[in-house]
DNA sequence: GTCTATATTGCGATAGAC
DNA sequence: GTCTATCGCAATATAGAC
C-alpha cells in the first residue's frame, strides 16, 4: 500500500511548485500545507531539492510515453503522425494541468537539478517534430521552402503557449465554457498551423 | 548626469532577475555583481522588490510605444497592421534579449508585485490583436470561421515561443549564423500564420 | 552617497526521543 | 515513521559613522 505522507507531499508540493516556483517555495510551507511534519521532506524525499526532481519527473513522464505510441504509427503519414501528436498533447495537458507550468519555468528559469530533466524530455519532442517534418516534405505532403528548425518551433508554440496563458487569457476574454475548450483549442491551433505549412499543390 | 551605482545596479539586476528569477537571486549577490555596497539596494530603490519593479517596468516599456505606433497606421489594412506588429515584435526582442524571460516567468510563476505590471502590458497586446483580426474577418481578408480568442493566443505564441525556447534550441540544432536570424524567424513563423488564417476565396 | 556593523527573521537539515 | 528541539547559516533591512 501506498505511503500517504509521501503522496500527500508530492500531491501539495506539485500544486506549490508549479505556481510559485522552485525557489519561492519553502520546506515549512509545504509541510504545513501537506499537514506534515517538516523532516518528512527529509526523510522522504531527502530534502527540498528530492521532492522538486520527484515532482518534475512524475509530471513529465506521459511525454515520452505518448511519443513512443505515436511513432509506432509508422504506417501513416508525416501529417497524420503529426495531428495525432497534437490531438495526445490536448490530453496529456488535460490529466496534468501543472506540466505546462514546470516546463515554461524551468525553460525560463532553470534550475540546477530540474534543467537536465527538462533537457532530455524536449529535445525528444523536438527530434520527433523535425524527423517528421522531414519526411512530409520529401514525401510532398508540406512546402518545399520550409525552414523545419523555424517549423518545429512554432509547432511547439503554437500548441503549447495556450496552455500557460490559460489562467491569463481567461480573465481577459472569459472563455466559453465547453466540457474540453482545451482540445478545441488544440485543434483550431494545430488546422491553422497545417493550412500554413502544407504544400498548397498536394491533394 | 546618471547616476553610476543605481545605473549599475538596474543593468546587474536585469540580467540576474531574468536568469534566475525573482525568488531565487539575493541582495547580496546582486550588490556583488555590481560592485556595489548592500545598503545601495535600499537606498536607491527600498529594498529588492523596488529593484524588481524598476526592472521590470524598463524592460516592458517599449511594449505600449509600438503598439501605439502600429495603431496609429488607421489607413492600413488589417493584416498590414499585424504584419507590421511582428515586425516590430523582433525589434524589440533584439533590443532587449531579457524581455521574454521576465514575461513568461510572470506567466508561468507570477510574484506579488511583478503580475499586475505584467497584466496592464499583455492586455493592451490581446487587445490589439483581438480588434484587428474582428477588422480583418469583417473586411474579408480572414476566414470567416476563425475563433478570434484561439487566433489570437496563437499569434502571441507563434511569435513569442521562439525567443523564449532560443537558448534551448540552439543547443539541439545549431541555428545558422545570420546577422539577424530573429526577425527571419517572425517572418517565417508570420508567414505559416497568415497562411492558416487568410481567407483563401480572398485576392 | 557610501560604508560597517548589526538586528531580526526565516531558511533547510538533522539529532535524538518516542 | 513521526515528532520536538535546535543547529548553523543566509536572508533582507537599517542605524549610525564617515
Amino acid at each position: 500500500m501506498e505511503n500517504k505522507t509521501r503522496v500527500k507531499l508530492i500531491e501539495v508540493a506539485t500544486e506549490l511548485f508549479a505556481v510559485k516556483g522552485f525557489a519561492a517555495v519553502s520546506v515549512r510551507e509545504l509541510s504545513v500545507a501537506a499537514q506534515v511534519n517538516v523532516s518528512a521532506i527529509s526523510y522522504y524525499f531527502n530534502g527540498k531539492e528530492g521532492l522538486y526532481e520527484a515532482v518534475l519527473t512524475a509530471q513529465l513522464s506521459p511525454i515520452l510515453q505518448t511519443l513512443e505510441r505515436v511513432q509506432k504509427n509508422d504506417s501513416s503519414s508525416p501529417v497524420a503522425r503529426l495531428t495525432l501528436y497534437a490531438d495526445q498533447i490536448a490530453h496529456i495537458h488535460a490529466q496534468r494541468p501543472f506540466m505546462s507550468r514546470f516546463i515554461y519555468s524551468e525553460v525560463t528559469n532553470p534550475t540546477e537539478y530540474g534543467a537536465p530533466i527538462i533537457e532530455k524530455h524536449l529535445s525528444q519532442v523536438y527530434q520527433f517534430i523535425d524527423v517528421t517534418l522531414r519526411e512530409g516534405i520529401a514525401s510532398g505532403y508540406l512546402r518545399e521552402d520550409l525552414n523545419v528548425t523555424y517549423a518545429a518551433v512554432s509547432l511547439v508554440g503554437i500548441l503549447n503557449f495556450y496552455f500557460i496563458a490559460k489562467p491569463f487569457v481567461s480573465k481577459l476574454f472569459p472563455l466559453t465554457e465547453h466540457t474540453d475548450s482545451d482540445s478545441e483549442y488544440v485543434a483550431h491551433a494545430f488546422r491553422v498551423y497545417l493550412h500554413g505549412v502544407m504544400n498548397p499543390s498536394a491533394t
